[in-house]
DNA sequence: AGCACGCCGACT
DNA sequence: GTCGGCGTGCTC
């Protein structure tokens, strides 16, 4: 009988499994385990991914296994099954994809078990109970009353059950009654002892959806729930929650930045008295091991996080809810692996044969024709709860109005209006900084960034120019290095229009939200509790505006300039401008105050804004995808987009070129001209690209598959590097 | 991706 | 005479 040996996946760009001896001691690994090999000159962590009876490669090159560095597996066969789906469709080599599923620490081979301190009751404790003993402490008895019924109580929750008991426990342990004991986390923790807010009474449509989704617990369901900003639609997944953790089953919710949804984790929180796991980019690398671990072990049931999180291998994982789903944020856009959180989730739930519940007062266009197709169940729920009026909405002509920087008549008077009648403004503005160019207006020259086809950003406060595309930085010139006249910040951005707002409303405080002010969560917090407790009246920002938080106060809300998206050549740039103003228009208005909507435009009538405003989001997108569907476009067509990068000017195109030839004569894929990037120059690198169309999804899948290694055996220079985008967000 | 080996310029 | 530049080749 020949040696078994192992298929391991590898954290490196070679798209393959890797062939291994079994350890020459020690315990043996079962898929699903990281294992310590020797790689090249290298020893590195990798994962078991099966094992098989014999290697297709001659027994002198296979390498033994060093260590395992498991004791359980930290992925099942179906999750190890869904990650090589994904490396499949994503066209990425497969140990990278593992990669992406674990956490930093767990991949590079560490140790992270998660030890915690448990309280034990003894057998004395026992026996002192029974004899009633501990009559004359009455917290060290009912200390000892909560435990004798528990295998264990983490160390932790004695604060939550009530403050001070910690001395009582140090008793009770000083009398050998009960025991602390330092233990791996493994399993889950017992079973609730606090009980929590209870739920809301529904509203009938959210009762509706979820009736719907709970029927289908236990079966493979894909649901869409389609629900205006506060509709309501948190209240239905936390129930939904609720329902799913009563069969035994654990929960994930994706979310597309917790960081700006600190409230989704805390209304979590407040129902529920299990240990919530929360994977987010905040977390220290051994903070994101541990609630990963936890996660994993099955010691949280209730799984938040953003993108990454759609890997997390969760123990009987019974509901998926992705908040958000259009968000742009689910689709990785950096880097080699640019997997979607949402399609991922679709098939993780078909996979795992449980529903799933995507979220959205605006979504996707994907979903909407999933919806078509019925591959989707939709869910509305079309009132806001409270009977809130929708806002009225209206286009400012800026052409037709004197415009005083950046503001259009109509929306100060507005402004002055709301204000005086107590109510909160609310600006969008997609553009951070002071002011998107500096310019001189005697010779016409702009400030320009040295590695990338981008002007730099005037900030205006720390005296600095930014390229907000690569991070450089510079000193902001006092004058124009060519002409040496005075140059001139030009146009608005968030800073600028703080100042203009402080100069023109000096009686209302202004509160901004973008990512120069707001770079830690305890800015955010403190900004979001300004305008809640109505200390700030104006509230200025750029995206960071348009997600998460809802402002009650809010009664007005301007968009002051939709026009850059309009003209866009990339076939999604209508449907993100949607999005952002039905999600921006949202923050505004509530029961008592209807809200009202002002959006500046220099072209009024611009068919987008027309049916978006007279129509709705609904309609707009119904139209818009009648035009998808004519030009074939996604969701009707399918497109990959191959990137290249490089450092020599047109070494990218050329290898555009030659991954073109070397494609065998495909029927029913177009492969377009390789054409440079939107931004040719980035950091230093030219950037180009090759959009691949096909009509069919299992066609281009099949043309990629066998197109992928071709691309990759041919010459790539030193500095060339390349990445396939499959269902690219961004096209241009 | 790492990490080595491998051949050509400015330094003690 | 070496230290080190990054070009190219390999990893079960």
């Amino acid at each position: 009988m020949s040696a078994p040996i192992y298929k391991i996946a590898i954290d490196t760009p070679l798209r393959r499994l890797f062939d291994y001896l079994p350890a020459a001691q020690g315990p043996q690994a079962l898929p699903g385990m990281r294992v310590l090999v020797p790689f090249g000159r290298q020893r590195i962590a990798g994962l078991v991914i099966e094992t098989a009876g014999e290697s297709e490669l001659p027994a002198t090159k296979l390498r033994q296994v060093l260590q395992v560095l498991d004791t359980a597996p930290l992925f099942d066969h179906a999750m190890l099954g869904f990650l090589r789906w994904a490396a499949d469709y994503y066209h990425h080599p497969v140990g990278q994809v593992m990669a992406t599923a674990m956490p930093k620490l767990l991949r590079e081979g560490r140790d992270v078990t998660v030890y915690e301190r448990r309280w034990r009751i003894t057998q004395e404790g026992r026996a002192a109970l029974a004899a009633g003993a501990v009559q004359r402490a009455p917290r060290q008895r009912a200390l000892l009353d909560i435990l004798s019924p528990l295998p264990w109580l983490g160390e932790a929750r004695i604060d939550e059950l009530a403050p001070h008991w910690r001395s009582a426990a140090r008793a009770l342990a000083a009398r050998g009654f009960i025991a602390l004991d330092e233990v791996a986390v493994e399993s889950a923790p017992p079973a609730p002892i606090t009980a929590r807010t209870s739920g809301l009474t529904l509203t009938p449509d959210q009762q509706q959806a979820v009736d719907a989704v709970r029927a289908r617990l236990g079966t493979p369901a894909a649901f869409l729930l389609d629900g205006v900003t506060g509709s309501g639609k948190t209240e239905v997944y936390l129930q939904l929650t609720a329902a799913a953790l009563a069969r035994g089953e654990s929960v994930l919710v994706l979310c597309p930045e917790i960081g700006l949804t600190p409230q989704l984790v805390a209304r979590f929180n407040a129902r529920f008295s299990e240990p919530i796991a929360a994977l987010h980019s905040g977390l220290t690398d051994r903070e994101r091991a541990a609630a990963w671990q936890l996660a994993a072990r099955g010691g949280a049931r209730i799984v938040i996080g953003t993108r990454s999180a759609v890997f997390a291998p969760i123990p009987r994982l019974g509901l998926m809810v992705v908040d958000e789903e259009h968000d742009a944020s689910y689709k990785q856009q950096e880097g080699g692996f640019r997997y979607s959180a949402r399609d991922l989730a679709l098939l993780r739930a078909q996979r795992g044969g449980i529903p799933v519940l995507l979220g959205s007062a605006t979504p996707s266009f994907e979903s909407l024709h999933n919806v078509q197709l019925g591959k989707l169940q939709q869910l509305s729920l079309p009132a806001r709860a409270g009977n809130a009026a929708a806002p009225r909405t209206v286009v400012v002509d800026m052409r037709a109005h004197a415009v005083h920087k950046g503001f259009a008549m109509p929306l100060l008077a507005a402004m002055e209006r709301h204000l005086g009648d107590g109510g909160q403004v609310l600006l969008y503005l997609n553009r951070r900084g002071y002011a998107p160019t500096l310019l001189c207006n005697t010779c016409g020259w702009v400030a320009g960034c040295r590695q990338c086809d981008a002007r730099l950003t005037v900030h205006q406060r720390s005296g600095r120019l930014a390229c907000h595309h690569c991070g450089a930085d510079e000193p902001r010139p006092a004058a124009c290095p060519r002409c040496g006249y005075p140059v001139q910040p030009l146009g608005h951005g968030t800073a600028r229009v703080e100042d203009t707002l402080a100069a023109r409303f000096p009686q209302y405080a202004v509160e901004r939200f973008d990512r120069d002010t707001l770079q830690h969560q305890q800015a955010l917090e403190g900004a979001i509790d300004r305008v809640t407790s109505g200390a700030a009246r104006i509230l200025v920002g750029t995206q960071m505006l348009t997600k998460g938080h809802h402002f009650p106060d809010v009664t007005l809300v301007g968009v002051l300039n939709a026009d850059q998206s309009l003209f866009s050549t990339d076939f999604r740039a209508a449907e993100r401008l949607a999005q952002t103003i039905v999600q921006v228009a949202g923050r505004a208005g509530r029961a008592d105050r209807p809200g009202e909507v002002l959006i500046q435009s220099e072209y009024p009538d611009h068919p987008l804004l027309r049916t978006l405003i007279t129509a709705g989001y609904g309609a707009f997108a119904q139209d818009a995808l009648a035009e998808r569907a004519a030009a074939l476009w996604p969701p009707y067509g399918r497109i990959a987009l191959l990137r290249a990068s490089s450092t020599a000017p047109d070494a990218a195109l050329g290898f555009l070129r030659a991954a073109v030839a070397a494609a065998n004569h495909p029927t029913g894929i177009a492969l377009r001209e390789p054409i440079p990037a939107a931004m040719t120059r980035k950091a230093g690198r030219y950037h180009a690209q090759l959009l691949v169309e096909c009509g069919n999804r299992g066609r281009l899948q099949q043309f990629l598959a066998a197109w992928v290694p071709l691309v990759e055996a041919l010459p790539a220079h030193a500095n060339l590097r390349w990445a396939l985008d499959v269902d690219p967000l961004e096209v241009f």
